[in-house]
This record gives structure tokens, C-alpha cells and sequence, in this order.
DNA sequence: TATTAACACGAAACCGTTTTCGTTCAATAC
DNA sequence: GTATTGAACGAAAACGGTTTCGTGTTAATA
């Protein structure tokens, strides 16, 4: 086992001080041609590298983001992190990862851990838990202390700081359209509670989507299922038992693929008995049978603006209180799972 | 924006020495009673928190993991990362994720970065890139230098350190022979090149139950696809066009949801004219239509084991070059896609 | 010959901790 | 009254770098 080599070895090797081979390794104009290939070549040959850590320390930045988001196996947030990952190991930057599980608890100790010094700013999506609750108190911490946020996705207007969303009223308003325009009238909701940022949005544009088009909305084909834990699947089957619905837009994936399968066992032929449309461009959409028509969130995209605009704010010296809230258009992916 | 609170700062504001608060947060016998009140007292008020960096380049320990994996897409890993995590963090450690994205050189560099210093042991899952290439030399590099390495799913012999693999090959036997059992002979295999352990180990366990009940293997039966990018359509399809097939095994979910749906296009009934097992219990298969009989790798049990050796190494004092390789077992998930 | 400037390098502070090893002072023992 | 002990605290080194500010040497200039 050869342990790392660190400047003081180089140093006593090659009997000159530690400042001289730091000056050195970083080609240096005030060391002389001589010494420099000397030192560089004896780095070379043993492979220095010097100590992430102790830089760190020296220059009180990281390079690391720390991101916390609530879960990781949707598909969405996966397609988030690789963006995020990808503008930041670009632009030398580690991604550390945290799940909060959608628990307020996990999501205030997660960051509690990171904002000691291991990350240079934090993005993030909100737990559903703590959307809930409306306690932000952990976020305001971080900012008062300097570190920069970027929120995605499920965000809050309490906190000031950079954010990234899809316009998600509007995304569900042209699904909604779309459904109308093409003659359906009894278009059900399948979507969670409204404390989360997201579902509220989506089920505004379905809303507005109706007002437009002066029909007027049967409240009971909006079905709001719990976003912890699995599907109940129970509700979803009891509510296609009470209700006739010729379409279904759905908040995400799951909700929209289980539904599929249901009415499809009751004998209904997708799309001409009914229509489905989805949130979320993701592989159970795409290889579902038939594949779904989605409006789509581009979570990659949205990773690799949340990881610039991050990156932007840490590197910036100036402290400008400027912040600003970017929005992405979600558009409408047409498969089969509507009428085309 | 009120800055970090260091413990020069409580020193100063107390008119003590900064050995004298450090030891007075940790309760040392050194320090009196009534110092050690003021002194937390103090720290409480104004939140202060140990910068992580310091402590870091202090003790050599920086309680970080860093993951690397190909992909984050894949359901798969994305239950392994879940695992890690929760373990990981109820041990106090932060996970670090990166991403090869089956590239080589992305997972050279990906090590390099966190190996100088960044984090206290690696868990990996190869890229198939660097299984084609069989160059290991970074992983060597990393384990010559002390750092610990637990390897899981697509792992490679040639490196000696903690491994953790389900029975890849008994997974597939234990599908084929399923297969076999109901009367199937005309079994397909859709795969990967055999460069990736996984697959090798997967085809050879297809071999394995023909051979027990004495069938000849037709080889134009299996079909090898490549990891990389997005699924050959094309190939799958000329595939089921030029073999009659009564079953089919794949190594993984997309290629078996995209057959199934190709079959059924085709006007063949599953599981009565066809049947199918993929590997991995994920989304996908749970939510296919029909569902999905799957060999579960539990990755989630994967991810927390993998961290368990990790961190069981890491805080090992004693330096033993005992390794061990966990092989789990695959469990059959009956669903609708075979006949029961 | 004395002054000066350029050159090449080293000493030391610093980042924020932990920890070892004094040191001071008062109380006790002899 | 002196030596010993222990309690309570501080100085300083260490972790591994970066960076500022000397400093000694040499060569060019006055």
C-alpha cells in the first residue's frame, strides 16, 4: 500500500520548501525553469494530487453541490440528477446526493449535515411533508448563512432564491384542451393533495381548461390520492366503479399506468372508449400498452438549468440579492394512449 | 447573512482559549463546570456547528461514500442508491453519487476526483466500457492507496476487494427451467454481450437448465443486444419475425417490456402463446400489461449490504486483507406474463 | 565601488478543528 | 515553610494545502 504523496514529501525529497513546490506545480513565474521541471517531474512520476480536502479548507469552497430531493425512484428526479450531474462534473463540481423519503425530518437533518462546510449550495425539491406542513425554517437557515439554493419543481414562494419549474398549470390546461377538443366531456383528475405546489398547478389548469370552454367541472371525477407510500389502488378502483369518465389526465406516471390497466380489464378499449394522458416522460409512458400520451417535464433540462444557476451564484463574488425563477415548457408527447 | 460561528470566534466573545472551548463542546473532565456552561450555552445561541472540512483534514476521515455507477436511469440501480443511502446515513455518512454513464473514461475520472480525499470508500458497479476493455487499473490504483471497494452487480475478478452479486446464473436457470417445466422448448434469450459479468453469468444459467433436462440449445434463439444507448429496435424486431419462439428471457426490463408489446402486436396472446420473464422487479414489469414474472435482484438489500461492508471497512483499524464476495438470492416474482 | 533591481526561494500565516503537553495556581502533605 | 499534587486552562503542533511577504544572491547600473 503507498499512501497519497502530499507537498511536504516532495519537499523533503527533493530538499526545497513546501511553498517552492506549491509555486512549482502551479508553473509559477517566480520559480526558476530548473526547479520546476524538477518538481513537476518527481510529482508526475509518484502521481501527486493534491488533497480536496485541505483545498477546501484553504479556499472555503467544496465543489460539491449537495442535492435533496424526495425520492429517487421516480423517474422523474432520476432524469433530474443525471442533468444536474452532467452540468456539474462539466464545470468540476461533485453531485452528493440525499433523500429525504418525503419526510420533513430526513430533509431538515440531510441538510443540516451538508451545510457544515461539505457543499458550496444546495438544490432541491421540497418533501411532501414539508410542503405540507409550511415549515421552511431549515431553508431560510442555509440562505441566511449564505449558501445558495436553487429550488425545482415542488417549490415555495417563502423562500427567496433561485427556482426551476414547468409550467405545470399550463401543461395540464393543453392536456385538458386537447382531451375537449377532441370531444370528450367527462375528463376525470387522478392527482394528489393540493399542498403540493405541483398538483395545485396542474389541477388550476384543468380547471382553466374547462372554464374556457364554459363546461362545467363534475367535482366528483377529481380524485386526490395520498402522494406517501404505494397507490392505493383500492380508491382508483372504486372511483372508475361510481364514475363515467371518457378520458383521465393524471398527475404522474403510476397513477395514469395502474388506471390503464384497470379500465382495460373492464373491458374499455384505449382510446376510443376512453383517453389517457399522463406527467412525466418517462419509460413506464413510453413502454406502457398502449404507450401513453404525456405532457412532458424535461427533468434533465430542468437539472442542468438548476445546476447552472447554481453554479452561476457561487462563483459570483458580488452579493446581489438578485434571484429569479425560471419556467420550462412542458410539452405534449402524443402516443397512443389518445386519439391521434 | 449572518456567517458560520467558529470556535476562534466563541473563544474571543468568552475570553478563553480555543482549546478550551473545543474541549469544553465534548464535556472533557479537563475543563470546570462552570466553563463548559458558558461555553455551550454560548454555542447553542448562536448554532454553532463544527465545519466538516476541518474535521475532515483532521482525522483523515471525511464520512463520505462515493457511488459510481453507469447509470441512474436504470430501476435497478436507482433501488441500490436507496439502499446505500439508508444505510449510509443511518451510520452517518453522506453518499456521493457519479455517474459513468458506461463510459470508461468518465469512470476513470469520476474516481479520481473523490480519490483525493473527497470521500472514505468507494461503491461501485462497473461500466460496461471498462468490462469490455478489462482495464482496471483505476480501481487497483484505489485500493493500492488504502481505499476501501466494494464492488456490486458487474464486478470483475481481477480486483481483489468486497463483492456483491446476486446468482446471476442461477437466476436464469431458475427461469428457464420455469419455462422448461410448462412445456416450453422453443426458449429465447435476449441479452448483452458476454463482456458484461451479468449477462455471462445470466446465459450461462439459460445453458445450464437445457442442458439438465437434455435439450439442444438452438443458438440462433439468443440474441445479444448492446448496452449502450437506446434499445435496437429494429433487431428485436427482426428477431421475432425470423424465430418462432414460445418464450422468452430477458437480461432486463426494457427489452422485455418492448418484446412483449411487439409480440402482442404480432396477435400473439401472453402467457398462452408466449410467455415471458424479465429480470429486475421493477416499475416496468410491475405496472406491464399483463404484469411482468420477473427474477428480483433486490437491489435495495444490495445497496444496504454494499454499505455495510464499506463502512465495516472503513473503521476497521486493523488492516487485514480479508475480502469477502455476498451472493444473494434471486427470488422468482410470478405475474400474468407466464402461465401460473 | 556602492546602489539597485530582478530573480529564486523560504518562512510563516491561514483555513477550523483536535489533541498533546505544558503551565499556573491553590490546596494538601510532610 | 517547602514539596507534591491535581484542577483548570492555554500554547502549539498537526492535518495539507495557498499565499503574502520577506530575504539572500547575483547581475546590472550609477
Amino acid at each position: 500500500m503507498k499512501a497519497k504523496i502530499t507537498l511536504k514529501d516532495i519537499a523533503r525529497e527533493l530538499e526545497v520548501s513546501i511553498s517552492t513546490v506549491s509555486k512549482a506545480l502551479k508553473n509559477s513565474e517566480e520559480i526558476s525553469r530548473d526547479t520546476k521541471e524538477k518538481v513537476q517531474a518527481f510529482a508526475k512520476l509518484y502521481n501527486y494530487k493534491p488533497n480536496n480536502i485541505a483545498i477546501s479548507l484553504k479556499n472555503k469552497r467544496t465543489k460539491n453541490i449537495g442535492v435533496v430531493i424526495p425520492a429517487i425512484v421516480h423517474h422523474f428526479f432520476t432524469t433530474v440528477i443525471r442533468g444536474i450531474e452532467k452540468y456539474a462534473n462539466a464545470h468540476g463540481y461533485n453531485v452528493i446526493v440525499c433523500l429525504s423519503e418525503e419526510s420533513f425530518d430526513k430533509e431538515v437533518i440531510n441538510m443540516e449535515m451538508l451545510a457544515n462546510g461539505s457543499i458550496d449550495g444546495f438544490i432541491m425539491s421540497l418533501s411532501s411533508e414539508t410542503q405540507q406542513k409550511g415549515d421552511y425554517n431549515h431553508l431560510k437557515e442555509v440562505t441566511e448563512q449564505g449558501i445558495p439554493v436553487v429550488l425545482f419543481d415542488r417549490i415555495t414562494n417563502e423562500i427567496d432564491c433561485d427556482k426551476v419549474v414547468i409550467d405545470d398549470q399550463f401543461g395540464a390546461y393543453m392536456a385538458t384542451k386537447k382531451l375537449i377538443d377532441q370531444g370528450r366531456r367527462k375528463i376525470a383528475l387522478i392527482t394528489t393533495d393540493d399542498y403540493l405546489s405541483v398538483s395545485k398547478a396542474r389541477t388550476e389548469g384543468y380547471r382553466k381548461a374547462f372554464e374556457e370552454s364554459d363546461i362545467e367541472i363534475n367535482e366528483s371525477r377529481i380524485l386526490k390520492l395520498s402522494t406517501m407510500g404505494i397507490v392505493d389502488e383500492e380508491r382508483i378502483q372504486e372511483f372508475f366503479d361510481s364514475n363515467e369518465v371518457d378520458a383521465v389526465l393524471c398527475v404522474n406516471e403510476i397513477f395514469t399506468v395502474y388506471s390503464m390497466r384497470l379500465v382495460q380489464e373492464k373491458g374499455l378499449n384505449i382510446p376510443n372508449d376512453i383517453s389517457f394522458i399522463g406527467f412525466t416522460d418517462g419509460k413506464l409512458s413510453k413502454y406502457a400498452n398502449p404507450s401513453l400520451t404525456v405532457v412532458a417535464q424535461h427533468g434533465e433540462k430542468m437539472g442542468e438549468i438548476a445546476a447552472q444557476m447554481l453554479i452561476d451564484k457561487v462563483e459570483s463574488e458580488k452579493e446581489e440579492e438578485s434571484f429569479q425563477t425560471k419556467i420550462l415548457e412542458p410539452t405534449l408527447v402524443i402516443r397512443n394512449s389518445t386519439i391521434n
